[in-house]
Formats: structure tokens, sequence, C-alpha cells
DNA sequence: AATTTCAGTAAGTAAGCACTTACTTTGCAC
DNA sequence: GTGCAAAGTAAGTGCTTACTTACTGAAATT
């Protein structure tokens, strides 16, 4: 039977894997929308279109579901979520000593990750209030890579006179900062942007000169 | 009999008042500990040390009770969170046109009351994962009045030469995303401190001087 | 001293929870 | 076409949930 073609077709009988990985996105979607215990197996079959014993048959229970979910998230999207990953641009920037395109590329690129996957942030965000290892480990890997990427970078710039001395971790938890914060707000509470509506190419380009320049004459 | 002087014995009669508010208090720790579906109705009677009963003597639902936490936090507590208040330095640093000092005061004293209130910070995020209408509410009457605050004072500064021209609100944005990621770090993701460990003042110090002066020399 | 008031509880209720069991269907190899 | 592994379900299990009812006892008012 031609079967794939018509995969919208949720009713229709999926091998395993199919079936998991269905379920697996369905669970993202609740689980990050409503948190671990505002999420009930029960929801996630139905909005699979499955009975709730599939989801049982997969997941041997509702927490490894959702360590499942965290470390599908988390250590596979994550690992390719660093910002100058596929960002040829910034490596350039980078060569020629071009501050403000290193900061604008690295803030424009991580402002489009984190609005591109609204699901990914709000997963890092319960699963950090809800005191998850994983999420924590996660935080420590990723924010230790950016430390060593900009560090790198900014002691570089450092010696060859170009910058003042600063601890460039408070640099970068002050861009990250920015960022982050951003995107929460556009997320989370300000969604009709009434308190600021700027583009993602204008908020990196202000992020990056004030990082720079500052607002000082 | 002498009892107020012995209110630490939880198990004595209590008027309804006092009661209430013993209950409130109780409440706040879990739900900003486990958020409100994994806050149960039971657990906050026995912390509180009364039977379940009581919690709907004075909070016709589970509900109702959160509606009342966050009321309390966000709305009474939440007024008295304005970083400039009680704060003679800031605002004469102001009337003397003192840059650094301005913002060096308010990050430093935000960075305390966000460090000192953690259970108003997880509540805040945990609210504004649940979608609440209150903390978006409350969110964008805070952000709007530090948008006036420190609005008024950049044009200011901009008219007498000492500032370039920017969005006042994008540089509120960005201290805000400093100063409330840094705190997030602290209490979410880096408890020990791993990844970078400075005190308030080497904190606000810094992204101070970020805002004002950027890293390029 | 009697009465009223109200803080407080024990023991429920129905619905919902994570998870299981015992069974039925489906598609594919032979 | 038959056998069989695997996808699938209906109908449970015991426990927990938010919330209620019907009652008790201490203290303030009369």
């Amino acid at each position: 039977m031609i079967k794939n073609l018509f995969s919208c077709d949720k009713s229709s009988r999926m091998t395993g894997d199919e079936r998991r990985e269905q379920i697996l996105r369905t669970a993202i979607e609740l689980f990050s929308r409503n948190g671990f215990s505002g999420t009930t197996t029960k929801k996630i079959a139905k909005e699979a279109g499955v009975s709730e014993a599939m989801v049982f048959r997969h997941f041997v229970s509702k927490d490894e579901l959702y360590k499942a979910i965290l470390h599908s998230k988390v250590c596979e999207d994550g690992e390719n979520q660093l910002p100058w990953e596929d960002n040829s641009g910034l490596v350039e920037a980078m060569e020629r000593n071009d501050d403000f395109q290193v900061f604008y590329l690295f803030a424009k690129r991580s402002l489009e990750k984190q609005q591109a996957d609204i699901e990914f942030i709000r997963l890092l965000f319960y699963s950090g209030l809800e005191q998850n290892e994983l999420t924590e480990q996660f935080v420590y890997e990723f924010m230790s890579k950016l430390y060593a990427f900009f560090g790198d970078y900014i002691d570089k710039r450092k010696k060859m006179g170009a910058m003042r001395e600063v601890n460039p971790r408070i640099v970068v938890r002050a861009l990250m900062g920015m960022l982050i914060h951003h995107s929460l707000n556009n997320i989370l509470w300000d969604k009709k942007r009434q308190l600021l509506d700027i583009s993602n190419h204008e908020a990196a380009e202000n992020f990056a000169n004030l990082l720079l320049k500052g607002i000082t004459k």
C-alpha cells in the first residue's frame, strides 16, 4: 500500500519506530506547554491518537519519557544549537577582527534559533525550575563552550590592544542575558510586542553596538 | 494565655487572619518550589500543620489560592520592588548626572532584591510559563515604569550631549537582561557558581561599565 | 452558667492519575 | 492461505487529587 505518501493519516498503523517518534513529538509539545506535572499520559496518548497503553509500550514510565525528551532536545538538537556552527560569516569576521560583525552575527543567529524553537526554551525553563539534573548539565556544557569560544576571541583582541581589560565570562553573561531575556520577553510576557517591537536585525545590531561601544558619547 | 510570644507553636489555635496568612506563606513556598500542578493542597495543609479542610475554608479553591499568592507577591510586594525606591543614592546620582553611579546603584539594588526573594522570581517564571494573565500584566506595568524612569534620564543625557542616539527601551531591555539572566543563572542553573563566581558589587560594576563604555578600547 | 461563635478535624466523595493486564487486529514471510 | 510477530486496544488496578460534609471543642459574649 502507498502509506508514507499519506503519512498525515495518523489512524493508520505505524511501525514501532514511527509511532515512538510521533509520541515523542506530541509529548514534547505538551511538556513544553504545560510542564511535567501539568501534562498527563492520557492527554499525550489522546493527542497522538493512540491508547495510553501505547505510550507505556514505548516508554517505561512518564519519567523516562520526560528524560528521553530532554535528552533528544537538549543533547541532540542542543549540540547543533551552537550559534557559530554553519555560520561562516561569523568565523570570517573573527579572522579579520571585525568585532561588530562577530557580535552582530552571533546575536542575530542566537535570536533566530531561539525564536525558531520556542518549545526548546520553554522546556529548558520548565525543567530548570523543576531542578532537573540534565538541564543543569546541559546549561553548564553549553555555556562552557560559549565562554571558551568568546573568551579566546576577546583575549586575542585584548592583546591586540583593541579591547580593554574585562573578564570575558562577564561579557558573555551580559550578551547571553540580553539575548535570552529579549527572546523570553517576546515568547512569555510580551507576545503582542507592546513594550518593544523590534526585528531580530535591529535587536542584534543594538545589542552588539551596546556591548562594544556602550551608550556614552 | 501568652500566645503571641510563642507564635512558633503552629499547633495552637490561631485567629482566622493569622491562619490565613500562615497558609498563604506556606503555599507561596510550595508553589514557588514546585509550580501550580506540582503542588497539592494536601501538602500545603500538612506543611501548615492543619487539615486540608482549613485550606478550603480560607480559599475557595486551589486556583483562588494561587491567584491570591500571585496578587500578594506581584501586586503588593511587587509595588515596592522598584529598585529606585528607598534608594536616595540613585536619585542623587541622577541629579548630578553621574551615569556610572546611576546604572551601578540600580544594578546592585536589583541584584540584591532578586537574590533576597528567590521565591518571587521562581513564581514569576513558573506563572509566566503557565501563561498566567496576572503575570503578563505585572511584567507589563513593571517594565513600563522602568522604561519611563530610565527613558527620561537617557533622553536628558542625550540632550546634554553625553549619550549617543539610542532607543532607551533597548537599553533598558539590555540592562534588565543582564541582571535577570545573571540572577537566574545563580538561582537555577549554576547554584555552585562554577561558571562565574562574582559578587553583586562586581556584577553591577561590570554591567554598568559595559553598558556605558562597551568593551572597545 | 448558658449560648453562640468559629477554629479545627475525620472521614468521606467522585474524578483523575500513572501504569497493567488480557486480549484483538494487522501486515508480512513463507 | 496460514502462522506469527508486533501494533494496537478496552477495561481495568490501586492510589492520589481537589474538594465536601458533618461533626467537635475552645473561647469569647451574653
